[in-house]
Formats: structure tokens, C-alpha cells, sequence
DNA sequence: TTGAAAGCGCTACCAT
DNA sequence: ATGGTAGCGCTTTCAA
């Protein structure tokens, strides 16, 4: 690979005017430069990263964790993290999580000897001591905390809307999954679901889900129907436990939506292709990505936040899980 | 941040020792590593992987690229990757190519101007004159090259096992969907059905889906229907295609399997939660992506590979999209 | 407008 | 067994 010292003798000038004409700073004179882009082009010469990184102590990576890469949720947040930092000229590296705590410490370690830039966090464990001595700007996204700026959707919202759309068209024996305790988020859909129930006055069961993830789906689904067989309305804790209780319903022979209503939450591209096709709160999760990124973005360039904490709105997708309400809004 | 320079001061030696220390070449007593030992503990010193990385010119950063993010079967890929790089030390960075051959060129720049020690590749355009000028090892993953070791899954024996199992369960009028031309895979699975089908005698049509990707999934199963409604047997380009053609099938009153069989390929997570759960071949791509990180490994530590490509097995997952068979095998 | 030189943090060579 | 030092490729004073 051509370096810097390769373009100057090439040009016949310095390496300092070099540095000078691909960075723009300072001056160098109009012929000087034709000379070098010329050099440049004919050696092919990019700019060595980790040079650049090593003395500006800042690279052009963005770090983004990522708690598990399985749940289809993550990857669309990443993809819009990923199209506005392109636009911007950066670089996205992605760390899976894989929900476990040593994991997401060695991103970010990995992630601080590598100079990122700043980094975007989906991960579980933002109360991290490790997230706190960072160098560098941090931007929580599908969390918050109170310290670093956020972006998330409205999961309160979300609850309300769930448990709202689920009454309106008739359940009465509603179960609510509670996802794992550790998320703000999961703790706002709650809540705004156990709200919602309350004020509606409607019965409901409560049973937790500690996992948002994959494998253990079925297990909470199989639970669900032993402990409350007689349940005509879930609000599930996300899409893929929604899949697995759709599934699980099928097998034990509850009509969906007649005998038995689900909604869940995400809307995952999957949830399209569910049979019956699954009713969710959706969260936008490309623009949260894209949010997230703009945040960091302004931080990296020094520019005011003018708002630290960023709630996207949620919809309601009705779909085939739900029946036909006889509500109006 | 601790330099090196702290950490010999403090421990009241030179940096040249303490890099011998860290790095345990060369000699250095054992009471002066003792002082080291301490002095980096009391720092928190951890070695700068950038500075490093200038010298070494190789950083201990793996590179994956991947096609479609959003495909949960690359998902798994990476998880492989990911733990058996995890266990050896190196750290994992992914790109997502998102199928655009600009973003997978990029990818590939940002991975070589920061200095990967190895590359892996699940992306589409693997001929790409990018991939040849590489200063350090590739290995492709799920796709396959002359020139370069890779690992993949046994497409040929997929595709006539998709077909004999689609035919013994009493498809006679089957359609074959082809994934995208320029996949090897696709064309290997797409070969060994037409070779099966062709054995066994029986008629089939062929649909080519210009894509794996879930936008597009929805149109190619209205297309199906459109072009062959009398079908009696899909061989489906992946299980996301395989998905939404469930999803089309019921749609139009299909039953399955009595009326309509599906086959899909890639057996991702989410194929069993579908309705009917789907039949489907399975690609081991947690072990695919493992192998394929061994097999980068073996290249970094400058092994002689036995063997440079490595194919999986596949294996037929009976679900409810097929009917029962009276075959034996 | 340009260039010489120092230095980012680290490793490796060569002395001692 | 240890240390001085050059140099990886780049940027940035400071002088010219």
C-alpha cells in the first residue's frame, strides 16, 4: 500500500504538504495540489486509518452493540444506524451482545482500543461502570438512563395502546407478559398495559417472560396456556414471543382471534407472515437507528443537543391476531 | 488513558521491558515482572491496540461481511463466527453489505485501512478484483471461489433431497423456485432438484426469485400463484421465500400440506413457528460460521490447510408443510 | 506557501 | 536481563 511518503516524492513536494492537501488545513498552492491529487490517483493512495487514528486519537468508527443479534428487532435498528452513518462519512462496526455481560464489556473494550469515535448502545446493561469513564459519546438506543442521551420508542404509550386496542375488541381474561425486568422498556409497556387494565377495570393475569429472546419463546408459550388456560387475550412481550404463543395456540387448538386475541410488539418483518398474521405495536425501529445516529453525531461535532431524550411515537398494525373492534380512533 | 511510558515509570524500568513483559518475548526477570505486573494493574493499563496495530501492521480485528442483515440465517453465520473467534482471542467486526455491491466495497476498504488480521465473507460479489489484492486471509463463507478456501453447505445434495422428499410424499406438479443466478449456492440447490426431478420423472416448473430478501419475498408468492395455481409442490429459495409463500398460500385457500407441499431451505428460527410449521433443509450456519473461523485461524497462524473448501452436510427437518411419507431413508 | 522535525504508543533491533 | 532508539504512517507546530 502507497503511504504518505510515497505520494510526496511522487509530487516532489513534502509530506507535510501532503497531509496539508487531503485534510484541507492550511495552505498550499493550486498547482501544488493538482500535482499531488495527480499522485494520489496514479498510487491509488488512501490515507492509512490507523495512522491517523494512533495520532488524532480518533478514528472514523461508530461502535454499536447490539444485545442479540437473532432478534430480528436489532438488526433493522442497526441498519438505520448504519444508512446515516454512511451518509456521514463513517464507519459502523457491530458487536453482538449476545445478552451476555463479559460479552458487551469486551465490545467495549474493543471498542475503546480501536478508537471509535463514539458509540451507539442497544445493549442491556447501560448502568455499566464501564459505560460511564468513556472518552467518547455515547448514545443509548431501545434504552435509557438518565446520564447519556437516548432514543427509544414510546413503550408506555405502546402498553396503553395494546391493552386499549385488546379490550375494545373483547377480551376479557386478558394475560400480560412482563419482558425481562431489567429494561426500561419493558417496564414502561408494562406499565402502560397495567394502567390501561386498570382504568378499563378488566381482569388480567401477569406472568413474566425473563428472555426476549429465541430459544426459550416456546417455553414461555407452553407456560402461558398451562397457568391460564382459560386466557382470551395475551399481550405479548415482543414479536418472536408473540410467534411462539401464536404457535403454541395452534397446537392446542385455541381459534385465533375468536377464542383468543394477541398482540404483540416490534413488528418484526416476520409478523407479516404469521398465521394468523400477528397484530402488534409497532416500533420504528429503522428511524429509532437513524435517531440514534444523528444524536451521536452531533455530540462527535461538538454541536448542542437540543433534546437528550428522543421517544418515537408507536402504532397500533392490526392485523389477524386481533378481531374487528367497534371502537373509533 | 495508561501508556506503556507510565507503566515504566512507575514500575522504575524501560518501556522496552515492560514491552517484552506484555508481550513475553525476550527475557525479563522475574522479580522486574512482578514490579510490571503490578504497576499495569495499578494503572489499568491495557496495551493500545491502534499503536500496536500501526507496527504490526495487523490488528487482532476479524472482519465479516455479510449480505442481508436482515436474513436471520446470516444472523446465525455470525454467531458462529463470533464464538469461535471469541475463544481465540480475536475480536469480530461486522459489515453489513445490505446486498449493495458499494456498501460491500466500503466495508472491505474500512477493514483493510484499519488493519483486520483476516477476513470473512458471506457477501455476494466474492469475484470482485477487491478480494484479490488483499493483504491478509480470506475466507469465504456460504459461498465459494477457486481462488479462495471457503465453506458452504452442500447445496446439490439439498436440492435433490428437497425434491425427493417433496416427490415421495406425492408432489406431481411441482414448481422449483431459483434463487439469484449469481450465487453458487443457489445454482448448486437448483441443480440438484432439476437433477432429482428429472431422475424421478416428474414435471416441474421453474420461477426465478431475483432476491433472498424479505421486501421482495411477498411478490415473488403472488407470482407464483399467478404464473402456476395448479401447483402442488414448492421448492422454495430460502425459508423466508418459503414464508411468505405459506402466508400467500392461505391467502388463497390453499390447503397445506394436503393440497400444496413447501420446502424451504436455510431452516432459520423463525420456520418453526410458521403455520403449518415449515419443512425445510437445513444449513448448519452456526457450524458453518465456526468452520469458517477455524479455517481463517489456521491461515492466520500460517498453518497448511488440508482441506480449502470445507462442505457441510445438510439434512432434511420434517415439519408439517409436507405430508407424511411412505418412503424410507 | 512550503518543509523539517517531533511525537502519537508501541515493538524490535542492537548494545550493554 | 535490560535499555536506548529507530520507525510504523500520519498530523501539526514552527521556521523559513
Amino acid at each position: 500500500m502507497a503511504t504518505i511518503k510515497d505520494v510526496a516524492k511522487k509530487a516532489g513536494v513534502s509530506v507535510a504538504t501532503v497531509s496539508r492537501a487531503i485534510n484541507d488545513k492550511g495552505y498550499v498552492h493550486e498547482d501544488t495540489r493538482k500535482l499531488i491529487d495527480e499522485a494520489i490517483r496514479e498510487l491509488n493512495y488512501k490515507p492509512n486509518e490507523v495512522a491517523r487514528s494512533l495520532f488524532n486519537k480518533k478514528s472514523r468508527l461508530i461502535g454499536l452493540i447490539l444485545p442479540d443479534i437473532r432478534n430480528p428487532f436489532f438488526p433493522e435498528l442497526a441498519r438505520g444506524v448504519e444508512d446515516e452513518m454512511q451518509a456521514h462519512g463513517f464507519r459502523l462496526i457491530i458487536g453482538n451482545a449476545d445478552e451476555q455481560l463479559d460479552k458487551e464489556i469486551d465490545y467495549i473494550e474493543t471498542f475503546k482500543l480501536n478508537n471509535v469515535i463514539g458509540l451507539i448502545s442497544a445493549s442491556t446493561n447501560a448502568v455499566l461502570s464501564q459505560y460511564k469513564s468513556l472518552s467518547f459519546p455515547l448514545v443509548l438506543l431501545d434504552r435509557t438512563s438518565e446520564e447519556h442521551p437516548s432514543v427509544h420508542a414510546d413503550g408506555y404509550a405502546g402498553g396503553r395502546l395494546a391493552a386499549r386496542e385488546l379490550v375494545n375488541r373483547g377480551s376479557s381474561r386478558i394475560t400480560l407478559l412482563k419482558g425481562p425486568v431489567e429494561f426500561q422498556t419493558a417496564r414502561d409497556r408494562f406499565k402502560g398495559a397495567v394502567d390501561e387494565l386498570y382504568s378499563a377495570n378488566v381482569e388480567f393475569d401477569v406472568m413474566t417472560t425473563a428472555s426476549f429472546a429465541f430459544q426459550e419463546a416456546e417455553y414461555w408459550a407452553k407456560e402461558l396456556f398451562e397457568k391460564y388456560p382459560d386466557t382470551d387475550g395475551v399481550i405479548a412481550s415482543n414479536d418472536v414471543v408473540a410467534a411462539a404463543i401464536i404457535h403454541e395456540a395452534h397446537r392446542v387448538g385455541k381459534k385465533m382471534p375468536e377464542e383468543l386475541q394477541i398482540i404483540g410488539f416490534d413488528d418484526i418483518p416476520f409478523s407479516q407472515f404469521l398465521y394468523p398474521a400477528l397484530s402488534t405495536i409497532r416500533q420504528p425501529a429503522y428511524d429509532m437507528g437513524r435517531e440514534a445516529a444523528k444524536l451521536l453525531i452531533k455530540q462527535i461535532n461538538g454541536e448542542k443537543l437540543e433534546s437528550k431524550r428522543i421517544q418515537l411515537p408507536v402504532q397500533f398494525i392490526e392485523r389477524q391476531t386481533t378481531r374487528k373492534g367497534d371502537h373509533h380512533d
